[in-house]
RNA sequence: UGCCCGAUAGUAUAAAGGUAGUACAACUGAUUUUGGUUCAGUUUGUCUAGGUUCGAAUCCUGGUCGGGCAACCA
């Protein structure tokens, strides 16, 4: 049943060289994350595109940890990486890193030395960036540009012992310090950092640079379409350089417009800096953009995956809208998550007619599937909450809720008319009364009676009780890396409400972690890691779309 | 001032010289025991100026605008 849908540029490419024979027709693509931090939603952009290539066009895909700078890499970041691609959905073909390639690499280097394509520099890092020129004027010859192959080669094995310290040394490429191209300026290969790596350890004291090793660990791996974000559109004539030098399996680099979305910021940089200074309480935050914080959060892999899907891949700078996400993730809980009642912001009603202790009533676990996949009971009695919203003093014409005099039904249960309702000192409503039509029972009416309006409920005697958080969105500025100010002004000091005690259908104390609950008429929710039996706390996945909302924004 | 990318509704993304389409958003209305879902519909677009052509979003030229490029980061 799927439609046609027409090919990304990328997709064009690929079906173009398996047109062509190319590679004899190989797909190959890797994902490559540095581990540095968690992955993001931008990061999941690229996920579903390297796998989503390799399974349409029937090819593989590596896991690639791009571990080349063991001063900002831990072990700890490559098994969140791993969970959360595997949480996506995504099998890898191979779990690679690039520093197993150290050896390879290091030989590598040293053939270019050979060819006279490359010298160890004594230059600081001031006088190689000055070396480099500026993008209008070209670069000025290290003074240790000219050294012999041999020399070059001593100093090189040095290097590797150990025998200089950090930054004294690096070996250069010899390329074109006039070219229009910075990166062609007699690129950095390899420097010296005396640093324990996260998997060689003290192995090594000198690492290629990303330049240095990403192409070559491409080709080692035979991927045939190395596809990263616009950035390394300059980086590609080095890429190409390097392979063609190097006379090695010719990957190709195709690059494509990262994922922004708005009021979020998507930089590891940046997210470092939320977690690190506390504005939220971990990586995992559900407030982050962050797969780890999404999963928390309640969102489903298919709907992100449907997310990814949705944006498509072009190379122009976008903004996405995060309402798309949030459709995305509605769209999918909708069909999967189970109906449950919460009151959120209670106030007591009173059916001062019910007489009795008070009944089972039923209610399907899921209308939007045949069947309802089963039902759970719920305990009626004379005492319910109710939600303070649900209820007016002075209504306006078009609200469909309990006012004096107003009728509505009682979800699953009976149609109930508003008689009388009581405030406490300071004003505000503490009780509704209400009488209610026996006939009216959900499913054996028989009162001939019609109310437009229907709503949530939870017996005060059968409630269970949970914490419940509510969040918003991270930033109030829809580009908050775009602006003029520090980010960190823009939060939305709003991003979280906590509400300690939330009324639930007693069913909810059982409920499954994993599982996503629609609260009727609130949103969908699911349990967070911090909840207990004995004290349950739900995350607000996301709100219901609520056309009653703007009605009221309106006026 | 050099080089490199890019420009289609509010936001994204199609149309490979031949009817500018789709999704989200927004707005109407119908249905509804969730003001949800579903369904029907409406509004809104080819950066600009020339050129090629029977015909241009698409090809060519100039301009405008946006982004990137000078880490011992990736």
């Amino acid at each position: 049943m799927s439609e046609e849908r027409s090919l990304n540029f990328i997709e064009e490419i690929v079906e173009e060289d398996i047109r062509n024979g190319k590679n004899g027709g190989r797909v190959h693509t890797r994902f490559p994350p540095e581990p540095n931090g968690y992955l993001h939603i931008g990061h999941a952009k690229s996920i579903c595109l390297n796998f989503g290539l390799a399974l349409k066009y029937n090819g593989k895909t590596n896991l690639r940890f791009d571990d080349t700078n063991p001063e900002t890499e831990e072990t700890e970041y490559v098994e969140s990486i791993k969970e959360d691609v595997k949480w996506l959905g995504f099998n890898w073909d191979n779990e690679l890193y690039a520093s197993n390639y150290f050896d390879q690499l290091y030989e590598f280097a040293t053939n270019l030395i050979k060819k006279g394509l490359a010298y160890v520099d004594d230059s600081s890092p001031d006088e190689i960036a000055a070396q480099k020129g500026t993008p209008t004027e070209p670069g000025t010859p290290s003074p240790y540009r000219e050294r012999s192959i041999e020399e070059n080669l001593s100093l090189f094995a040095e290097m590797r012992e150990g025998k200089y310290p950090d930054g004294a040394k690096v070996l250069r490429a010899k390329i074109d310090l006039a070219s229009p191209n910075m990166h062609m300026r007699d690129p950095i290969m390899y420097r010296i950092r005396h640093a324990k790596h996260h998997r060689t350890g003290n192995k090594w004291c000198i690492y290629p640079m990303y330049d240095f090793a990403h192409g070559q660990s491409d080709s080692i791996e035979g991927i045939t379409h190395s596809i990263c974000t616009l950035e390394f559109i300059p980086h590609r004539a080095l890429y190409d350089w390097f392979i063609d030098q190097l006379e090695i399996f010719p990957s190709r680099q195709y690059e494509f417009a990262r994922l922004n979305m708005t009021y979020t910021v998507m930089s590891k940089r940046k997210l470092l800096q939320l977690v690190n200074e506390g504005f939220v309480t971990g990586w995992d935050d559900p407030r982050m953009p962050t797969i780890s914080g999404l999963r928390r959060r309640g969102f489903t892999p298919a709907s992100i995956r449907d997310f990814c899907d949705r944006i498509g891949v072009a190379k122009r700078e976008n903004i996405i809208d995060v309402s798309l996400l949030e459709f995305c993730v509605r769209e999918d809980l909708n069909k999967t998550a189970w109906r449950r009642m919460a009151v959120l912001d209670p106030i007591k009603l009173v059916i001062t007619n019910y007489e009795g202790e008070g009944e089972l009533l039923h209610g399907e676990n899921n209308p939007e599937v045949e069947g309802g996949e089963g039902s759970r009971d719920i305990p009626f009695s004379k005492e319910l909450w109710i939600e303070r919203e649900d209820f007016m003093e002075n209504p306006p014409k078009k609200f469909f809720r309990l006012g004096p005099g107003l009728m509505v039904r009682l979800k699953h249960a009976y149609i109930v008319k508003c008689e009388d309702f009581v405030k406490d000192e300071q004003g505000n409503i503490i009780e509704v009364r209400c009488t209610y039509i026996p006939e009216s029972k959900s499913g054996q009416d028989t009162s001939g009676i019609n109310v437009k309006g229907t709503i949530h409920w939870v017996s005060v005697p059968h409630a269970a009780t949970a914490e419940v958080r509510v969040y918003d969105r991270l930033f109030r500025s829809e580009d908050p890396a775009g602006e003029d100010r520090d980010f960190k002004e823009l939060i939305n000091p709003e991003s979280l409400q906590i509400i300690p005690k939330v009324f639930m259908e007693p069913d909810l104390a059982t409920a499954q972690p994993g599982r996503g609950y629609q609260f009727i008429r609130k949103g969908y929710f699911t349990l967070d890691k911090d909840s207990t039996t004995e004290n349950l706390v739900f995350n607000r996945t996301v709100t219901l779309k609520d056309t009653w909302a703007k009605e009221v924004k309106k006026g």
